[in-house]
DNA sequence: AATCTTAATTTTGAATTCAAAATTATGTCA
DNA sequence: TGACATAATTTTGAATTCAAAATTAAGATT
């Protein structure tokens, strides 16, 4: 068989980047717990790297709002909570709502048909209520858009938003009139992309937001009656 | 004379966040020259630090895009690039457009008050051609009006979109036309956001931002006629 | 037994050290 | 002299070390 001659490009990342790559995942997966404190020692222990490196890493995971940095204590995972949700949203929402327009102006038919795919295959999970592969397909969806815009700091500063919601499995959680909604919605946002019907879609984008904004509300509401988030 | 009894709070920084505090204002007024490497034993002298703290922040301000890593070649300070602009002004223009939005939904009579003195201030300052200090008020009356939004995460992200465009003294070179259009929409801000029109203020701030993104990239291509920026 | 002190231990922050990579300088040969 | 190879130096990345701060444990006092 024959060999790829430019295995990787030159992308040799350097250690702390290799890093945050890797607790980004354990942090919005929860594996890392909201609250606590990001277990350094373990961490080293687990990466085989020292101290240096992970710290770094965490300079800039705190940057990005998914742990919080005390000073002589350390740094903590980062938990969502109400107020976060009630500020991210809007912020996303007016990015996402950007990136239907800019992506109605330059999208090609093969990356309108990619997303059709993807519509009819997130349209088949919803019909089998497999919320997981929902999930999956939707945030690919929204990263298919977001791409089509042809804009690099959009892409980075919408990510870095999304992540933060993104922690633990607060979003998938869905009532099943919020969830027909929603796929209403896409219907929509794939009929407006197609159309290249930029104020439409950006419009339908920022109320697909903010009605997802509302439903995570209702859900961490729901969530800390028992007890309060760190 | 009384004595403040919460003299910072408890306002520690740690020595990375100084430092990153500190390099910043280095990169913007363009004292670290762009395209050049960041002359890390210099500044560790300058600052009195270890190389630890110092790699830490340029690790923060790369993820901000101030400057660029390169595996086993040291950081670079990043230039602005015609692309870049292109890029960051929709995405600062959106989120203006926001804070305009959220602005007029809950801005106090104090906050208009203070913007209203700013504005005259900088009305005063465009009489006498003081660029300068056009261009500073200019920077607080949008500040202020991103306060009056109250919602962090979309001053933070403003924030950071804002520096990578304020490198050098870019922005503060206008034509007598175009700076006579700015007081213009300037006037049409302060108006609608006294009458809390949040979608007029967001249309504005928007249009203001586009010709602000036009002026900009004119003058750049006028400065990158002789030669290639890094 | 509960609270306060003080001592031991751990953790954190940052300087130092050290190996690997890159850069510069030196020498060789056509 | 100029192109190439090799050695010396510098710079970078990351581990290690060390002092200061925080936490925990132990002991004293009521």
């Amino acid at each position: 068989m024959m060999q790829n001659l430019t295995p990787h490009a030159i992308t040799r990342k350097s250690l702390h980047q290799e890093l945050v790559d890797r607790l980004q995942p354990l942090i919005i997966s929860g594996e890392l717990i909201p609250g606590t404190k990001v277990p350094e020692k373990m961490l080293c222990t687990r990466f085989g790297v020292s101290r240096t490196p992970l710290r770094e890493a965490l300079k800039v995971l705190a940057s990005d709002g998914l742990v919080r940095l005390e000073p002589n204590r350390g740094a903590w995972v980062t938990s969502v909570t109400v107020g976060e949700v009630e500020e991210v949203f809007p912020v996303l929402g007016a990015l996402e709502a950007l990136s239907g327009e800019l992506a109605c102006k330059c999208v090609t038919s093969d990356e309108t048909d990619a997303v059709r795919k993807l519509h009819a295959q997130m349209i088949k999970s919803y019909e089998t209520r497999d919320l997981d592969t929902y999930f999956a397909i939707n945030q690919k969806i929204h990263r298919a858009i977001l791409l089509a815009a042809r804009n690099d700091t959009l892409t980075t500063s919408c990510q870095a938003l999304s992540l933060r919601m993104q922690r633990a499995r607060y979003l998938a959680n869905m009532t099943e009139g919020r969830w027909y909604a929603a796929v209403q919605e896409h219907e929509n946002i794939l009929k407006f992309l197609i159309d290249k019907d930029g104020k439409s879609l950006a419009r339908t984008l920022l109320d697909h937001m903010d009605a997802k904004r509302a439903s995570v509300i209702q859900w961490l509401e729901m969530q800390n009656e028992p007890s309060e988030p760190v």
